[in-house]
DNA sequence: GTCTATACGAAGATAGAC
DNA sequence: GTCTATCTTCGTATAGAC
C-alpha cells in the first residue's frame, strides 16, 4: 500500500515509481514524463512497470496525483497546527516558496500538472479535483471557528486558488514575489476581515 | 505580423497556426499538442510549418503564448472599462466562467499551460511570465486611484493568481463553483477593504 | 517479479521537387 | 510557399524467457 509519505530509501519499487512520477510531473508536466524517465529517476526495474501498473501510464499518473494530493494535504495539516489562520496560511505559502527556491523554480505543483491534462488522462484530472477538494475542506474547517460556514468555504477556495496561482506565476517569472504578495494579502484578509462569530450558525 | 486578435476567417496561414496552437494548448497542454494537431485544426498546409517557424515547435508555442497573453489582456482591458474595480474583476471572472462552460470544462488558460512546461521550452515559459506581468500591471493601474501604489500591486497579484488558480480548480472539478467563490471574495475585498486614499503617494 | 527483445505508432525535423 | 517523402528518435505497450 502507498504510504502517506513515501521514503525514498525504504520504499518498494512501486512506491518509488509513484514518488518519482510526482517529482517529474511537477517539473515537466504529465505528457513529458515518460516511463523511461520514471525508471531512471526511481531506479526501479524496467520489467516491473506493467506488473505494478497493469493499466500503464494512466494508472501511474493517477496514483502519483493522489499521492501528491495527500503529500500536500499533510503539509497543509502541519501548517494548520496554529489556531491563527493567518499564520497557518503563511506557513503553507512558505512551504511553496522554499520548494521553488530549492528547485531554482523548476518545480511546481504536480496536482496542477495533472489538472491541466486533456481528455487523455481523465483519471488524473479527477484525482486532481479530489485533491483540491480535500485541501479546500481542510482550510475551511480551520476557518469555521472564526466566521460563518459559508464564508469559511469561499475563503478556503480563495486561499487554495491564489496560492496555486501564485506558484505558477512565480515559476514563470522565476521570482518568489508573486507568492509573497499573495501571502501578504491573504494574511491581511484573515487577520482583519473576519467578524467575530458565535460558534454555531443557523443553517 | 500577428494581429492583436486573430480572425480565423481572414488570417494568414501563420496566424491561423498560432491561433490553433493556443486553442489546443489550453485543452491539452503544450507537450500533447503536435504539429499534426495544429495543421489539422488550422487547415494550414503541412509544408509551410518550417517556412513560418524555422525554429520549429518551440517557436510556434512561444508565439501562441504571446498571442494568448495579448488576447487575455484585451479581455482584461475590456473588463476594466468600469471605474469600479469590483465590477471589473467580476466581468473578468465571468469571461473565464463562460469559456469553461462553453468548452464543457475542456479548455483552460494557454498561458498557464506554457508556464508549466519544463526546461525544454524556456521561451514559452518566459512568454508566460511576461503575460502574467502585463495582466498584473493592468489591474494594478486600475486599482491605483483607490489605494496606495504598493497595495494596488499586491492586490493585482492576488486577483490574477486567484482567478487563474480557480480556473484550474474549476477544470479539475468540472464545476464553476471555485471561480464563483473566488469572485465573491475578490468582490468583497475590492468593494469594502480599500481605504480611501489621496491621489498621489509619497514614495 | 524482473528481464530482454520487440512491435507499433507518432513525434519533430529535413531534403528536394514543384 | 507548399508539397511529398523520409530520417531518426522516442513513446507506450506486449511477449515470452528466467
Amino acid at each position: 500500500m502507498t504510504a502517506v509519505i513515501i521514503n525514498r530509501m525504504t520504499a518498494s519499487a512501486r512506491d518509488r515509481m509513484i514518488l518519482s512520477a510526482a517529482v517529474l510531473m511537477r517539473q515537466q508536466g504529465v505528457e513529458a514524463t515518460s516511463f523511461s524517465d520514471v525508471i531512471e529517476h526511481s531506479g526501479a526495474p524496467r520489467g516491473s512497470i506493467y506488473h505494478h501498473f497493469p493499466n500503464g501510464k494512466a494508472q501511474l499518473i493517477e496514483a502519483a496525483t493522489r499521492y501528491a494530493g495527500e503529500f500536500t494535504a499533510a503539509g497543509l495539516i502541519a501548517a494548520l497546527r496554529t489556531d491563527k489562520p493567518a499564520d497557518a496560511v503563511d506557513a503553507f505559502a512558505a512551504q511553496w516558496t522554499s520548494m521553488l527556491e530549492q528547485s531554482n523554480f523548476d518545480a511546481g505543483c504536480p496536482v496542477v500538472a495533472a489538472a491541466l491534462e486533456g481528455e487523455r488522462t481523465p483519471g488524473a484530472r479527477a484525482a486532481a479535483g479530489d485533491a483540491f477538494g480535500r485541501w479546500q475542506h481542510l482550510v475551511a474547517r480551520a476557518l469555521e471557528p472564526h466566521t460563518t460556514r459559508w464564508r469559511a468555504r469561499t475563503l478556503a477556495t480563495l486561499v487554495i486558488a491564489s496560492i496555486e496561482g501564485a506558484v505558477i506565476m512565480a515559476r514563470a517569472q522565476r521570482s518568489t514575489v508573486p507568492l509573497e504578495e499573495v501571502a501578504n494579502e491573504l494574511r491581511r484578509i484573515l487577520r482583519g476581515d473576519l467578524p467575530p462569530q458565535p460558534a454555531s450558525q443557523p443553517q
